[in-house]
DNA sequence: AACACGTCCTGAGCGC
DNA sequence: TGCGCTCAGGACGTGT
């Protein structure tokens, strides 16, 4: 669940609150099995050090030490938080103590997320990153020519295509039914069949709602939270994502339909997408 | 090469 | 009440 806006809503959050460069005291693996082991260089590669800064690279979080880095990805369910005194719950794999004191948890019931450390310059060349389209919130990259080039003779749904992380990163299933409503086109249509003009506004609409959900804390459905705990609240501001047989926001005469587009629920409306 | 689909996991929601 | 089923989906790996 968390795309692009959550996961950079993370980030800036763990930014704040570990400014000043804490030093970690030491980390505890409640359990290694999530959906890769997590790494034993978690526990001795950290002791001591201080925590840089946290960058974002599609959904991936980096946690930049001097030597050594945190891979992480939240998954379905994953979330980092300060623990509060007396909080306790299932489901907190991984401990970061810090030396002021403070406890920052890895929670991920699903146990989808990833968490591996690597030294600083392999982190990027990992098989996670090292075949990632462009940022979608780069200018200079995520160009309505490079999307147009893309969709050739692609025979695929277009929702398919801007899913896929060598295309384009970060669009997940809740923003790429919302994208491709703002630009009125059917999650369905094949991906060569969609002109120029059409990827200039499909290009142009990906960037603003994913700018626009970063402004709103990200989406929260069920288990997303921000690094400090509270809920996203772009879920108010979605059109068709979860509104099955609801009117259609935007005509107000079709009700919007769910699909299964490559095994996924697909949100549209007949009316409004051709 | 391009695409379809299975896999991992847990909790919520549903029907009976 | 409680059981069993289905669904949610990110991204890799495998099969066609």
């Amino acid at each position: 669940m968390p795309e692009l806006p959550e996961v950079e809503t993370v980030k800036r959050g763990l930014n704040r609150l570990l400014k000043g460069d804490p030093k970690i005291d030491r980390i505890k693996l409640n359990r290694k099995d999530l959906r890769t082991p997590m790494t034993p260089a978690l526990k001795s590669k950290f002791k001591g050090q201080p925590i840089l800064r946290i960058q974002r690279r599609a959904k991936y979080l980096v946690f930049e030490t001097p030597e050594w880095s945190i891979l992480s990805h939240l998954g379905m369910s994953g979330s980092w938080r300060i623990k509060e005194p007396g909080d306790k719950r299932a489901h907190d794999h991984c401990s970061i103590f810090l030396e002021d004191g403070r406890e920052l948890t890895y929670y991920d019931p699903r146990r989808f997320g990833i968490l591996e450390a690597y030294k600083n310059d392999k982190v990027w060349s990992t098989k996670w990153l090292n075949h990632l389209g462009p940022e979608p919130l780069d200018k200079r990259q995520f160009t309505p020519e490079y999307l147009n080039d893309k969709c050739k003779n692609k025979k695929a749904p277009i929702k398919n295509l801007i899913m896929n992380q060598e295309v384009v990163v970060g669009v997940g299933n809740i923003y790429a039914s919302e994208a491709l409503f703002m630009t009125g086109i059917r999650p369905t249509r094949q991906a060569d069949n969609l002109s120029l003009k059409e990827c200039e506004q499909l290009v142009k609409n990906i960037t603003l709602v994913l700018k626009r959900a970063i402004q709103s804390g990200g989406t929260t459905l069920k288990d997303f939270r921000q690094a400090g705990g509270s809920e996203g609240y772009f879920q108010q501001k979605l059109y068709v994502y979860g509104r099955e047989d609801q009117l259609c926001l935007e005509c107000q005469s079709e009700k919007i339909k769910n699909t299964r587009l490559a095994g996924r629920s697909t949100f549209w409306c007949s009316e409004c997408q051709k």
